[in-house]
DNA sequence: CACTCCCGCCAATTA
DNA sequence: TAATTGGCGGGAGTG
């Protein structure tokens, strides 16, 4: 009777906690808090047992398979027919019948409320995001079963893909440890380095690519023997299969959760449709693979799915083939992260204060004494040793020796020759099964190689979904720049979170509007002389920024664009130690601080200047807050943002950062050249200032801007909330703009983009300089963003978005931009405006447009820039090959870390 | 009819 | 051996 009890209870329980998350999570998430309202709804259904009990015996009678098992059921559960029970309904009996039955229908809940997805949310909302290191959170199975009022079977499925991503992790029999999503960011990395050795790029490409197969192939060869850094990823899985038998733990839907995650954070687009992922995660494959077992295995990416939508980490979608519309699941979670959590960490918008604890906590859940022995299996993925013990431990055991050769590695590697020839399998049955497909995929590549590849549409690789079309090809841009990226950028925004997620993602792809749009804007710079441009100004701007993340596309673009992230920014420092946190900020920052920099010209205006700092608040994020504290960490990379937020705040931190602000300093840094610029961009991650660069070199007249530091770090930020950052955008001075060539910033908002931001940056530079070169005149970058794709979000985008096309020159953050742009009350104002590139105003598309040129410029050397085609086919070339061994390179170094 | 995916049998593992 | 985990696939909802 006391379950019974406890089980009534706990509907109510669940309620109560429910607000909680959406507060906590999903807060701002629209798109899920839909659901969230349900979560009542569940409760009704115990109820409806009791009456129905006896009704369904009645029922049985009428429909016999069904009442047979609604008895057992039933059965199972005396007690709350006893409670009920009594009530009148038994009396009808024949007749009831009939009543009963429509009784129980209504009460009885209908399979969604039933879904393990909601189940999901309703398990995550009795946990806190990030809690506080300090405190452990154990869940008992049977608890939360019974409270939730399902069957141990089904919080094993959900326990299962939150320990695959180390959400929580067994401590002991029916016991597990909540960790919440401090170490998110750190497990996707993980997932994400893992997975590019195992998949490479496969998914990179696009899962179809042949070209990626290629690419793919080679690269695990190459990786294979890495694959000892991959150890980590690995290691989950191995943990598992270590422990003694892999082949049930093989199967594992931990492991394949893993897995289909790594294929999202592999993908270029973000989007992995389900028979693709399920093709690929098949193992054996191949040949074989017997309907039934593709049956099985879709069956269970839906069991995955439903839990990473319930954690705002993907979304559903369809994707339209030539064939026909294909069910997928978008990645809307954060893209990459910086690497290093510590500092980034990702502190619970609400309450962490910790800073550094948490992270380390994270890392390492086990700390448990008890649960240990399981830990180790599975947990395990934190640092490479143990890893490699683990490894070892497991080689040495009894398994099958040949299985692995070097334990986990060992596996990774199988894994990869395995996915290699399930890739290709994949691929030859796609090809197979569409010829058109194909066609599609080809085109993916194709562009791909091209380097920039004109049109975006192409990118695309699937026509089909509105939605995502668009935000493919900003994607298929990305990649080719993406190398410089690395890893970081987009991260951040995911390890929030929690509400975040949505709104960076929705931001980029969706509206695009983003933040930082306001932001960034452009840069004009007169002179020829360089310029470092550092968090000053920006305190209006800045402040406006941070809310963004927050809010995501919701808030007013404009206003809003600039404030979230300073917000953030504020928020993280204040919250966390400055030191650390600053860096993280820097993207959004500099991005601001760019723009307010730039100011100065006049041209960027901030918007709103009275914003200020606090605007963020004011403006109506109120999501934002919750939202800004996660953003924070990962975004701000650079001091910039720090900075920023000192203003607005309190300078208190910045202290160190800040120090480089801008202003004061440009002249320093700078160096000037447009190479450096583009060096900068790549190296120097942190620093948050901005390298204006003077025509001299190369450029004539030109003048580039670059956000000294951003590039890694910003733009990881940026990512998160406003992706964009990085760059920043220059203006040339002379001229007139007529004859430059624009630069438009891709504004990618796609989705995807997280990944790409990277390289966007660099391309985005890089188009610049062409730009510049090509004419002389000046130049306008603006980040613009463009976005929108698809993104329709924002209305208000749209108005501004005629001026914003114009902007679109600056190309690197495009994605930043992209959000920015929306808003980009800044840009309006600026003088940008004027030029309007052309195009950019069709959102999605320009993108691509700009794109193209852009890329080589930047990179390649003022001298180079002579002409602007050759260029981009050089760069093309060039950059595509240096994003591969960007990509490496930053991966190698993240990994370092 | 196709897509989702709930449900719970029952085997593998663990205690 | 009993209990816990969790693979697996039938087949029920949903659109």
């Amino acid at each position: 009777e006391n379950i019974f009890d406890r089980s009534r209870m706990a509907p109510k329980t669940p309620i109560k906690n429910e607000p909680i998350d959406l507060s906590k999570q999903k807060g701002c998430t629209p798109e899920r808090n839909p659901i969230t309202p349900v979560k009542v709804i569940d409760r009704p259904q115990p109820d409806p047992w009791t009456p129905t009990a006896n009704l369904k015996i009645l029922v049985s009678a009428a429909s016999p398979d069904m009442r047979d098992r609604e008895k057992k059921k039933e059965l199972f559960r005396p007690i709350e027919n006893s409670e009920q029970s009594d009530t009148p309904d038994s009396l009808q009996y024949d007749i009831v019948d009939d009543s009963t039955v429509d009784e129980f229908e209504k009460q009885r809940p209908s399979r969604k409320q039933k879904s393990l997805g909601l189940l999901c949310q309703k398990f995550l909302a009795r946990y806190p995001n990030y809690p506080l290191s300090t405190e452990k959170t154990t869940i008992s199975l049977d608890e939360v079963a019974s409270i939730l009022g399902v069957e141990r079977r089904r919080i094993y499925d959900i326990v299962n893909v939150l320990e695959s991503l180390h959400l929580v992790s067994r401590v002991a029999k029916n016991q597990y440890c909540w960790h919440g999503r401090h170490n998110l960011s750190q497990t996707l990395k993980m997932l994400q380095e893992a997975g590019q050795l195992q998949y490479g790029e496969l998914m990179t490409s696009q899962h179809k690519e042949q070209d990626l197969e290629y690419k793919f192939g080679e690269r695990k060869k190459e990786a294979i023997p890495d694959s000892q850094d991959r150890p980590l990823l690995d290691f989950t899985e191995p943990d598992c299969s270590s422990a003694s038998a892999n082949s049930r733990k093989d199967k594992s839907l931990r492991i394949m959760s893993q897995k289909f995650v790594m294929l999202f954070l592999v993908s270029k687009t973000k989007i992995v449709t389900l028979d693709i992922a399920a093709k690929i995660l098949i193992e054996e494959t191949q040949d074989t693979v017997d309907h039934s077992k593709f049956k099985t295995k879709v069956r269970r990416l839906y069991d995955i799915a439903n839990v990473l939508t319930s954690l705002g980490l993907i979304k559903k979608v369809h994707v339209t083939e030539e064939r026909g519309r294909k069910p997928a699941f978008k990645w809307i979670g954060p893209v990459e992260f910086p690497e290093k959590t510590d500092e980034l960490r990702e502190h619970s918008p609400t309450s962490d204060p910790l800073p550094g604890t948490q992270r380390g906590a994270c890392v390492r859940y086990q700390t448990s004494g008890p649960g240990k022995q399981r830990f180790t299996r599975h947990a395990s993925f934190n640092s490479a040793q143990p890893c490699e013990a683990t490894r070892r431990k497991v080689s040495s055991e009894p398994n099958s020796p040949h299985q692995e050769k070097q334990a986990s590695i060992v596996n990774s590697d199988e894994n990869c020759s395995k996915m290699i020839n399930l890739a290709a399998v994949c691929r030859q049955k796609i090809d197979k099964d569409t010829g058109n497909k194909a066609c599609d995929t080809k085109t993916i590549p194709n562009s791909a190689k091209n380097s920039n590849m004109t049109l975006p549409s192409s990118l695309l690789p699937v026509p089909g979904d509105s939605d995502f079309c668009v935000n493919p090809l900003p994607q298929a841009v990305f990649p080719v720049v993406q190398a410089d990226v690395p890893s970081f950028s987009l991260p951040v925004g995911i390890s929030s979170q929690p509400s975040h997620p949505s709104t960076p993602a929705a931001s980029k792809t969706e509206n695009g509007k983003p933040t930082l749009v306001p932001n960034q804007p452009f840069l004009c710079f007169p002179s020829s002389s360089l310029f470092m441009l550092c968090g000053g100004l920006q305190e209006n701007n800045l402040s406006e920024p941070l809310p963004t993340a927050g809010d995501l596309g919701n808030r007013s673009a404009e206003a809003q664009a600039v404030p979230p992230t300073v917000c953030q920014k504020r928020s993280s420092h204040k919250c966390s130690s400055p030191s650390a946190p600053v860096d993280d900020e820097e993207p959004a920052a500099k991005k601001q601080m760019l723009e307010h920099s730039f100011l100065p010209l006049s041209l960027v205006v901030p918007k709103k200047p009275s914003e200020s700092p606090k605007a963020e608040s004011s403006p109506g994020n109120g999501c934002s807050a919750a939202v800004h504290p996660e953003t924070d960490h990962l975004d701000f990379a650079s001091p910039a943002a720090p900075e920023v937020a000192n203003k607005e705040s309190a300078k208190p931190l910045g202290s160190q950062e800040q120090g480089k602000q801008p202003q004061n300093k440009d002249p320093d840094e700078p160096p000037p050249g447009n190479e450096h610029v583009s060096k900068e961009n790549a190296n120097q991650p942190f620093q948050p200032q901005y390298l204006y660069v003077q025509p001299t070199a190369g450029l004539s007249s030109f003048n580039f801007l670059f956000s000294a530091n951003q590039a890694p770090g910003a733009i990881s930020l940026a990512a998160n909330q406003l992706p964009s950052l990085s760059v920043p955008c220059v203006m040339v001075p002379s001229a007139a703009l007529a004859s430059f060539p624009l630069v438009c910033s891709p504004s990618f908002t796609s989705p995807l983009s997280p990944v790409p931001d990277g390289s966007f940056s660099a391309a985005a530079s890089t188009n610049f300089s062409m730009s510049s070169l090509a004419s002389s005149t000046p130049v306008f970058i603006s980040t613009t963003a463009v976005v929108t794709p698809k993104v329709s979000p924002a209305p208000s985008v749209d108005p501004q978005q005629p001026a914003h096309p114009a902007l679109h020159l600056s190309p690197v953050l495009t994605r930043s931009c992209s959000a920015v742009k929306l808003d980009s009350p800044v840009c309006m104002g600026h003088p940008v405006t004027l030029l309007k590139l052309q195009q950019p105003s069709s959102a999605p598309l320009t993108p691509k447009s700009i794109r193209p040129a852009h890329h080589d410029a930047f990179f390649k050397t003022p001298g180079s820039l002579g002409d602007p085609v050759a260029w981009k086919k050089n760069e093309g070339n060039q950059t595509r090959n240096a994003s591969s061994v960007q990509r490496r390179l930053e991966i190698s170094s993240t990994s370092p870390d």
